[in-house]
DNA sequence: CGTGTAAGGAATTCTGACACG
DNA sequence: CGTGTAAGGAATTCTGACACG
């Protein structure tokens, strides 16, 4: 993957509208989920949120999280733990990851 | 690279303002060179067009050659000629494996 | 040829708030 | 807590056209 490349997924450039057709949320999930501190987008010079292909996939984690009955203040507490999701699921075997972090979910159910 | 991630560049979901702002070019330039069939951006359900990072690069490969006095149909001439710089680059690694089964489309959607 | 602009309509986004619970 | 919605304003996008040249 080339530096230009890794930048994609980084680059902020996707307004509400599509980011609420690529995750299916609706556009008030999408600022209350920023409102709890669980996304960032940028701003345009004219105020429009935009977000990132990363942003999409938190959103799209987040949206499954939601669905397990998770709270946002606990998702929150999450990314703090784990920040860059892909950079560990490359590094870590999934065994591994599962022993550190999936329990923890599924003790709460 | 995952498929995920050469996905990226061709998923098309930048609104032309944000184009614009990526690519110094007015919105109608931009809307122009569509019309002279350079760039080929999708549609949203509601009708606004849609651009992937792929597009933006075309059209500020565009821009440069516009500033050396290019025409557009001379553009879309070359064009036909090398379809797709990153595509090639892509299957030049693969070599013979693309030599014989072609270039694979980047699933979307 | 390539691009600016005014025109009018339709769709988007934003914020703060009320509602349910 | 998480999300829907009505509200009003501001900014966006679209198309077809006139202009310059």
């Amino acid at each position: 993957m080339t530096e230009e490349e890794k930048s994609y997924k980084a680059k902020k450039v996707i307004t509400i509208g599509v980011v609420s057709e690529l995750t299916g949320l609706s556009e008030r999930q999408i600022r209350y989920y920023e409102e709890r501190q669980l996304i960032f987008p940028d701003r345009s010079q004219r105020g429009t949120r935009k977000y990132s292909f990363g942003d999409v996939e938190t959103l799209m984690d987040i949206a499954n999280q939601m669905e397990d009955g998770v709270r946002t203040f606990e998702i929150r507490q999450e990314m703090k733990k784990k920040p860059d999701q892909e950079k560990l699921k490359r590094s870590m075997i999934k065994g591994q990851l599962n022993a550190r972090f999936g329990i923890q979910n599924n003790m709460r159910k």
